[in-house]
DNA sequence: GAGGAAATGGAGGTGGAGTTCCGGTTTCGC
DNA sequence: GCGAAACCGGAACTCCACCTCCATTTCCTC
């Protein structure tokens, strides 16, 4: 009942294993989630068969980025994590996060969706850290005490899609991010949160 | 030269235009943007050439409602106008602009795109009225002066960005809203907002 | 280096969504 | 009422994006 180890990929597969990921990133990121397969496989220097290959389907190619990408959301949060001001921490997170989620359209669009196509560890993982973050603010003070954890991924997500809007200036989002973040501090609420 | 006037609709044209609007715009609401044809054919009790018959192309209906969804959003905001308390106006021009938006999907997804398909007329007034209540905001030194016109679709279509996702609380908006709301209050501000 | 397994590429199959087309039906002016 | 014109319905067509398939090439093992 031993599960077989993989054979290693031959040299060739494994350097266009890469390719694709890379062009698919660039693909993906800029046109978002309807980029063609195509398109991706040009970008890469590749035959569509060969991203087939690697990837079974579109979607297993979509959620291979976006677990990469969130792996550096989480990374970004546990370095936010040792900083002691509870607060900084916070907004820390904050900035750091939403600067990958404003670079990349797909990544916004994925997390936007209702079913995460992830292993449930990363998204515990995610939580975990997030909670840290949010109940040491809370408890210094400095964030307002009505949040939920869930409200944090409802900004984020929508400073991402707001800020995809082709025609936009790509550095929207500081300021989007910078209201916000002046909104949940618990000196200037103005009363309670709805519900 | 004089523009031929157009024939008034058939009896039944009127009422089965009237049907398809009422089918698209409750098909459009929950699917958004990608909602088919066919469906809301069905919804509206009419065959899709009839539906092709009125509106040639999905892009125009579409377009025929967000045109009326963005009406209603005018209206509200002048609406607003008429009350006295300038911050007041302001924010109750929000609520009721983001309400139409956090009840349709298809309406966020359209006004998140870079080329809107209206008559620029309805868009000038748009901006009229929306200028006038930042400007008074501003004025009264309610609402953080470094705050601009562009700013506030930008939140607005965030708002309804993160809110159409399906999973979520229907009222999530408001708690949305709600912090935005206090990070605008000049008072609120923590320091410049950037570029 | 030879044999064979793994990987490649891109022409074409497949399916689904937007749109067209036209025989049949309903409405309106006379 | 009657004829003409407008309108309706939905089967069929088109187009495009995802995906498959296999002849050919590349790489690893012995």
């Amino acid at each position: 009942m031993s599960i077989p180890t993989e054979r290693p990929l031959r040299a060739d597969a494994r350097r266009n294993r890469e390719r694709v990921l890379e062009g698919a990133r660039a693909v993906f990121a800029e046109h978002g989630r309807d980029a063609q397969m195509d398109d991706v496989a040009r970008k890469a220097g590749v035959g569509v068969g060969t991203v087939y290959r690697h990837f079974p389907t579109k979607e297993a190619l979509v959620s291979a980025l976006a677990v990469s990408l969130f792996e550096q959301v989480l990374a970004s949060a546990r370095r936010a994590l040792e900083i002691d001001d509870p607060w900084e921490a916070f907004t820390t997170a904050l900035w750091a996060g939403v600067e990958v989620l404003a670079s990349d359209r797909a990544f916004t669009e994925i997390i936007g969706q209702a079913e995460m196509p992830f292993d449930t560890d990363l998204m515990a993982e995610m939580n975990d850290a997030y909670m840290q973050l949010v109940q040491r603010a809370k408890d210094s003070g400095d964030l307002r005490p009505d949040i939920v954890l869930d409200d944090i991924p409802m900004f984020t997500c929508g400073i991402g899609m707001a800020t995809v809007k082709p025609h936009m200036c790509q550095a929207a989002w500081r300021r989007h991010l910078a209201i916000i973040i002046d909104g949940l501090r618990a000196t200037n609420a103005s009363g309670p949160l709805p519900s």
